[in-house]
RNA sequence: GGCUAAGUGGCAGAGUGGUCAUGCAGCGGCCUGCAAAGCCGUGUACGCCGGUUCGAUUCCGACCUUAGCCUCCA
């Protein structure tokens, strides 16, 4: 059983499905404003490889991954444009589809719409009202009224007489204590709204989620997950909203990813230090360096981006790729009995993903394969380097990693050193470059390397007079 | 002020009460016509001060520093 650390107790513990071998699970997704960014695509990436680790386990998964297509910033953004609302939702949904496909993410099993539950979502907001957990300010708004909810702040680890609410922000006189939040909006004017028994009106953020993962897996279910932010006030209230409504512990397990940072500060907006997915993936090689690079640290703690750090990355990733390339693929033994090399490099990938999703473990058991994998094929031991290739592929699927053909992954020219000479070319120069050598004309072929070199081709002479060439 | 993380070698980043993380970069060697790639070898790393211990980077306590949350936010 995987261990994994709970938000919720702050310690980590074996997972124990509510229902034996099936795990359930809900992460908060985006709210589809903007293009998505580097935030989003590690909080993406960790809950995939959550995903992806647990089904690879034997697990039967669920996995509920919202998108709130309705909220304040949606509206301002649709009146800054002058675009309808629903239709900037439905712009930036579909690009976010398209980054997650580029960033080699499996879709979630069901991606609910706030849009699509506002008939539970108005339920539950009159359960609360029934309850006695949520009133009608005096502005319209439902609210959710803290106080009544004592275990308000577990998941947080505050105390709500220790936070000092007013101090730093205005206090709504229509609230009955400065820590009551919003369940269902009413509309101003202009404002899309639906109708409810309280006016004309929309979901607050937090009532969406707590309707669509009690509708779609239960009011009691295994894992909640989002990005450290979330804790609060968006998972304490989802908790409050949800016990109070069904009286149910809710979610088992919560877990939190940690931010990216820029140079060691948290991105956003206003300092300018923002960077959107797009526009990062046009400086790689390929998408699939994020990913390494997103899951090269443990996910709980902080994460720095740079260029210079990708860059590295991307280093890393190539050279397993070149450890890969030429590896016979199914050769003697391949398909049949794992060997005990094998069994042991399977065993301590899988020890480090069941420890809270060790991924910097788990990958350093990859590279010291990929080690052997070389050694054997430095040796010549073609059956050794199928097994060590196969046993990289199979970590490499878990981990949603090097799936690609060597080959062609290698001749992918990285962005920054510009295609300035295309597969034929290099061919042909490397044509005039075996004759010279034949002819033991160094310095005519050493000529011809550097040419190559300066566009970005490096050279590796094998023996038998064969020549590979990859981009750098 | 409250709460929560974290401080590891040039860089990134795991982990552990007492031989090894791992990768990138560096250095030496092998290989190569020379390279590249690869392999082998190589670096008195664990914020500071005390304590526990035969022994602490790892446990305990104080301190310093940094970041995050306390307001929309992945």
């Amino acid at each position: 059983m995987p261990a994994i650390h709970n938000s919720l107790t702050g310690r980590k513990a074996e997972l124990e499905p509510i229902k034996p071998g099936e795990v359930r699970m809900y992460v908060c997704g985006i709210t589809v404003y903007d293009y998505i960014h580097i935030g989003h695509a590690r909080m993406l990436t960790v809950f995939d490889l959550v995903q992806r680790y647990l089904r690879a386990s034997g697990f039967k998964v669920t996995y509920v991954r919202n998108v709130t297509d309705i909220d304040d910033k949606i509206i301002q953004r649709a009146a800054e444009a002058g675009e309808d609302w629903t239709a900037l939702a439905r712009r930036f949904t579909a690009a976010m589809h398209e980054d997650c496909a580029l960033l080699g993410l499996e879709p979630p099993d069901l991606e609910p719409r706030a849009t699509e539950y506002i008939p539970e979502i108005i339920a539950m907001t009159q359960t609360l009202i029934d309850k006695g957990y949520a009133y009608l300010a005096a502005n319209g708004d439902v609210m959710y009224s803290v106080r009544k909810f004592p275990a308000y702040g577990a998941l947080s680890g505050r105390n709500i007489d220790e936070s000092r609410a007013g101090a730093r922000v205005q206090i709504d006189e229509f609230k009955h204590d400065p820590l009551d939040f919003v369940v269902w909006k009413h509309a101003k004017p202009g404002e899309p709204s639906w109708p409810s028994p309280w006016g004309p009106g929309r979901p607050g953020w937090h009532i969406e989620c707590s309707a669509m993962s009690i509708a779609l897996l239960g009011e009691h279910f295994d894992l909640h997950g989002g990005g450290m932010d979330l804790k609060f006030p968006h998972h304490e209230n989802e908790i409050a909203q949800s016990c109070a409504a069904c009286d149910t512990p809710f979610v088992n397990v919560w877990m939190h990813n940690g931010f990216v940072n820029i140079d060691d500060e948290k991105m956003s907006k206003s300092l300018g230090n923002f960077f959107t997915v797009r526009d990062v993936l046009k400086t790689l090689r390929d998408p699939e360096v994020l990913r390494f690079f997103l899951l090269s640290s443990h996910y709980r703690g902080p994460i720095n981006y740079s260029a210079a750090l990708l860059e590295q990355a991307d280093e890393t990733l190539a050279g397993l790729y070149r450890a890969l390339k030429g590896a016979p693929v199914g050769a003697a033994g391949g398909e049949g009995e794992r060997s005990g090399y094998e069994c042991d490099a399977l065993q301590r990938f899988d020890a480090a993903m069941a420890d809270d999703f060790n991924t910097p473990e788990a990958m350093a058991v990859v590279q010291g394969v990929a080690r052997d994998l070389n050694s054997a094929k430095a040796a010549g031991d073609g059956a050794r380097a199928a097994v060590a290739a196969r046993a990289i592929r199979s970590m490499g699927k878990v981990l949603g990693l090097l799936h690609q053909d060597p080959e062609l992954y290698l001749k992918r020219g990285h962005p920054s050193s510009g295609a300035v000479l295309n597969d034929e070319q290099v061919e042909s120069l490397l044509a005039a470059r075996r004759a010279a050598r034949a002819a033991k004309n160094f310095a005519e072929s050493d000529r011809i390397r550097e040419t190559l070199g300066a566009a970005g081709i490096l050279l590796e002479d094998k023996p038998g007079g064969v020549t590979e060439w990859r981009r750098s």
